[in-house]
DNA sequence: AATATCACCAACCGCGACAGC
DNA sequence: GGCTGTCGCGGTTGGTGATAT
């Protein structure tokens, strides 16, 4: 025996939406809100099934939906994010204002998806497939686990965006030098983003309710000549409250601060600064966004 | 000009989560 | 605690227009 219908399918149209369907849909929920789906369409005069018509409203009719094609600096934020949530549209739009998750699965789908292919990106694990030698050629990279990688894009992320604001910060200090408002926007997404509940479930829950500490604060060791610092860090302080800026990013090192957690599996990271350690030394090379440049400009 | 193939995207389907009883 | 109804999500499909052969 299969799962019942979701609604009578007998007597319902299906397929494209005509223009009248949509206005008696629009109007309808204009004046009365969508209240129950199921029973919208006869309250409407629809011959939809309530699910075809909640699709219609929130991937097309909603007032509050940007049409048209995505901008660079979009596509580059859905890459973020997909390295970050996966395949969780849903949380991806919730970052998009006027962007339905629908919209950017089909994004994902035709564009962006092949897009990495073709630079040999891994779509689905944001992995480099190969990593070019100029001694012995194309290396397979060793797998890291997926959570371990959208960690470490999650906190690169998050340190570009603050790295970033510091030298703004900076610069606005100094009114000769105009910001280039491309630049702003970049920084503003990921730190709304940190600070939003997508950034919370990052930094503070993992699926047993354990954070997942990374903190011996004497922790540090060297890579490639920079120093990598690992240790608790207090929220940056973003409001408009505190016009504070950041202290100047210094050159020579990387401050890994690592007590952010994760969703998955609490057995995939172990509780140590080692981890942590692990975490850069696992992600370098593909940590930065910035091969995505060449293909958005 | 006709046909095949590709790309895009709106819409559908099935499943899981959740709330109310 | 189990059942049922509803909703939302993610994967997939199918129609349509564009491009290639």
């Amino acid at each position: 025996m299969g799962r019942a219908p979701c609604c009578e399918k007998t007597g319902l149209k299906r397929g494209p939406w005509t223009q009248e369907e949509d206005e008696l849909l629009v109007d309808y929920i204009k004046k009365n809100g969508h209240g129950s789906w199921r029973s919208l369409p006869k309250l409407a005069g629809l011959l939809r099934c309530g699910k075809s018509c909640r699709l219609r409203w929130t991937n097309y009719l909603r007032p509050d939906i940007k049409r048209g094609p995505f901008s660079a600096e979009e596509e580059k934020l859905v890459i973020q994010l997909h390295a970050i949530l996966g395949n969780r549209w849903a949380a991806i739009a919730a970052q998009m204002p006027g962007r339905t998750d629908n919209e950017i699965k089909n994004l994902w789908n035709t564009h962006l998806r092949k897009r990495l292919l073709s630079i040999g990106i891994d779509p689905q694990t944001h992995e480099l497939t190969t990593i070019s030698s100029p001694l012995v050629g194309p290396l397979k990279r060793p797998p890291a686990s997926p959570s371990t990688r959208h960690m470490a894009q999650w906190e690169s992320a998050r340190l570009e965006a603050e790295a970033r604001l510091s030298m703004e910060s900076s610069i606005l200090l100094a009114p000769s030098t105009p910001l280039p408002p491309n630049k702003k926007t970049n920084t503003d997404y990921f730190l709304r983003i940190w600070h939003s509940e997508v950034g919370n479930s990052f930094r503070n829950v993992n699926i047993k309710g354990e954070k997942v500490a990374c903190s011996s604060p004497a922790s540090q060791a060297s890579v490639s000549g920079m120093t990598i610092e690992m240790g608790p860090k207090p929220e940056p302080e973003l409001s408009s409250s505190n016009p504070e800026p950041e202290s100047e990013p210094d050159h020579k090192s990387v401050h890994l601060y690592a007590g952010f957690t994760h969703s998955s599996s609490s057995n995939e990271v172990e509780d140590s600064s080692d981890t942590a350690l692990q975490l850069f030394f696992d992600f370098q090379g593909q940590n930065d966004m910035s091969f995505l440049e060449a293909h958005f400009n």
